[in-house]
DNA sequence: CTGTGATCGTGACGGGCCGTCATCAGGGCC
DNA sequence: GGCCCTGATGACGGCCCGTCACGATCACAG
């Protein structure tokens, strides 16, 4: 009564997706890369070791190396991660502003919200006051600053604003955002719009007093 | 003919110095400090080893376990001794202030310099681009942060300035300060000037912006 | 369907660094 | 000079690391 011999079971719209090697190969690494989130979160950064988040995934210790040299590289990789899903976020905002100050609240907003939730869904569990290491400039993480760097100099120059030393001034732009994100998540109830309009203002302030190159 | 019976050898001005055993314990701490900036100058934060830094200084490994728990905590005690010596020339400008301006002049300045020295002193030789940890908070540190909170609140005080957030105001200013030196030691020639001109005029900006809370 | 080669998953292994501890030299004190 | 006690010493066990030879499984050709 079957039609099994007749109509061998395939995945009908899936026809011509990747070999079973390729599959596990995706899934080994994203399950590597859920666990290594997992850990970070539970253990900290510091005390979590490679065989911890290996240890989740079932998977043998030297598996771990077929897809990353080390835990540095793995929190890299959850960083750039990050990055990646935040850049076109910020792409967004740099396409639709009008002026600096559209863009300058868009993205800074943006990254707000992004950072809580983000920051929610780590859970982080510090371990007694542990530190967590500020994200190393991964490539994917240098490309977002690039692009903070280049959307700067866009806005600016359409809006006629005076030359300024942009390297300086994206590196504050940032200094201030990543700190007074960090201090606003320190705070209960998190309010982003509250610490997005708090450093908008400060830049926005900054601006026109900044020497002319 | 000798009259070491009658007069034995002494310090005359340091009869009362502390014994042998303080002398050595004080001159060991220091000699694993100095080892240890040296040793992370040179081979960077990461790579570098307990036992690296012992073996420099001459001691058996277990000796460093009597003075320090890990080289986290000697590079915690290296931040704690800058952040020692930067506290008081940022209270004498903060005693030395008249106005908001003045102050935060002052202490920029003061800190570029400081920076610029720490930085010639430390003779970083960053492997391959690995990035210095940032500084933790230890005890000194964050005293220096409560300092820069507190100074803040008096001058701002004095000068009748309209209220603001200060610990998202302070983050900001430290952001700011940290993040404009950090690029200013990439820069050749190394212009503490300029880089304090930008950080002053971007805070100095951005205070009458901020939000009344 | 079967044979063959290539591709990983596996976990045991050697090595390095860690932090501890029993031992002992020598400084403090009477 | 003799006794006590602090602190230097380096050998040691343990943990984690990164590697590697082996074997299972997949891809593919015939």
């Amino acid at each position: 009564m079957s039609n099994i011999a007749f109509f061998p079971v395939r995945e009908p719209s899936e026809d011509n997706r990747p070999g079973k090697r390729e599959r596990t190969k995706v899934a080994n690494r994203q399950a590597i890369l859920d666990a290594a989130r997992e850990v970070f979160g539970e253990l900290g950064y510091e005390a979590s070791t490679v065989r911890d988040i290996i240890r989740r995934t079932g998977l043998a210790s030297g598996t771990f190396y077929n897809y990353y040299k080390s835990k540095e590289e793995v929190f890299d990789a959850l960083a750039d991660d990050g990055a990646r899903r935040f850049r076109p976020i910020l792409r967004a905002e740099s396409e639709r502003a009008v002026d600096f100050e559209g863009f300058l609240r868009g993205a800074i907003r943006a990254y707000f919200h992004f950072l809580r939730e983000e920051h929610e869904s780590w859970r982080i569990n510090r371990p007694a006051g542990e530190v967590f290491p500020h994200a190393r400039p991964t490539p994917e993480i240098q490309a977002v600053f690039d692009e903070v760097h280049a959307a700067l100099a866009k806005v600016l120059e359409h809006d006629h604003a005076p030359a300024v030393d942009l390297d300086y001034f994206a590196a504050a732009c940032i200094a201030v955002a990543r700190e007074v994100g960090d201090k606003m998540l320190e705070r209960r109830p998190i309010d982003t719009e509250g610490a997005a309009d708090f450093a908008v203002r400060m830049i926005l302030g900054g601006l026109p007093a900044l020497p002319r190159p």
